[in-house]
DNA sequence: ATATTAATGAGACTTAATCTCAATAAAATA
DNA sequence: TATTTTATTGAGATTAAGTCTCATTAATAT
């Protein structure tokens, strides 16, 4: 309780902060967005979020969900996920546990991986070809056990 | 000259004999579509092959492009890639010569990189959970060497 | 040569995402 | 606190990749 409190509070300042230090406004609508997007694990599309802040009755608009979601991913907050079915995914940043992802091609379900060595392997390949990286996209599509 | 003329009559049975084999016919725009796409090393996209070959004279329909690459696709003459721009880009199939991406995200070009260690963790990783891997994406984004 | 049926072209449609602009609400100032 | 300033918002128009429809055309089987 008193944790989860305290999570809630941390993550509204660090919304707060960034928010300041871009020169831009604390809005409802900002709050009530990063709340949605930090407060669960799964990896969430714009129009979900869209759709959950109005059934929960506040008047919100599409381009204010899109809007603000890059501010946060620019920012960090937000870490963006692209599984090539046309709808980008978002999941909470926790910063340092950075993971890439299995794709079930049946059932949709999305799977957290980390590997420390292939992370290596790929500065590797840029440092070979003089690559300055900036982010990668690793996705494994396939068959996930529950599927099979 | 010879070598590229064999080439290039290998590749057009390798489509009749895939069509064959799918019950599809050997149509003019089906054999153009893939002539176009297999007689050039770059990521190409839909609308660049439709205009391409508009530009030729051929009186060819968007419709068409896409769903003649859906079917090479399917039957892996073509490699689909997804750098998360918005627009599918495909490459000819060289079986057996897999490679991922570095994507430069100032002039936008794409290099190439292959590499079995980082092939073989993705098997381990999907083995440990017992899922089954159909394919994958891997792509490094960046400022290109030219670009730095 | 003819019949059969898959493939095509044109353009309507879908869908994620972006843009526009008048109205609104944060925050700075008095 | 009231007022002013200016960023943000909501509604809906717009864009763009890709899909769908359907009458017409062309590849193949007979
Ligand atoms: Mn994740
Ligand atoms: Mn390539
Ligand atoms: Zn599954
Ligand atoms: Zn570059």
């Amino acid at each position: 309780m008193r944790l989860n409190l305290n999570k809630i509070i941390i993550t509204m300042q660090a919304l707060k902060a960034t928010l300041q230090k871009e020169g831009l406004r604390y809005t409802r609508q900002r709050q009530e967005i990063w709340n949605e997007l930090r407060s669960s694990d799964e990896h969430r599309d714009a129009e979900e979020i869209f759709f959950t802040l109005r059934k929960r009755g506040l008047n919100i608009s599409r381009a204010t969900v899109y809007r603000t979601i890059d501010v946060l991913v620019k920012n960090n907050l937000l870490d963006k996920l692209d599984i090539g079915d046309g709808r980008a995914r978002f999941e909470y940043n926790e910063k340092y546990f950075h993971h890439d992802h299995l794709v079930c091609t049946r059932c949709g379900k999305i799977f957290e991986f980390h590997n420390d060595n292939i992370e290596e392997l790929q500065n590797e390949i840029a440092k070979q070809k003089n690559f300055k990286i900036l982010h990668h996209n690793h996705q494994l599509f396939g068959i996930c056990e529950d599927c099979q």
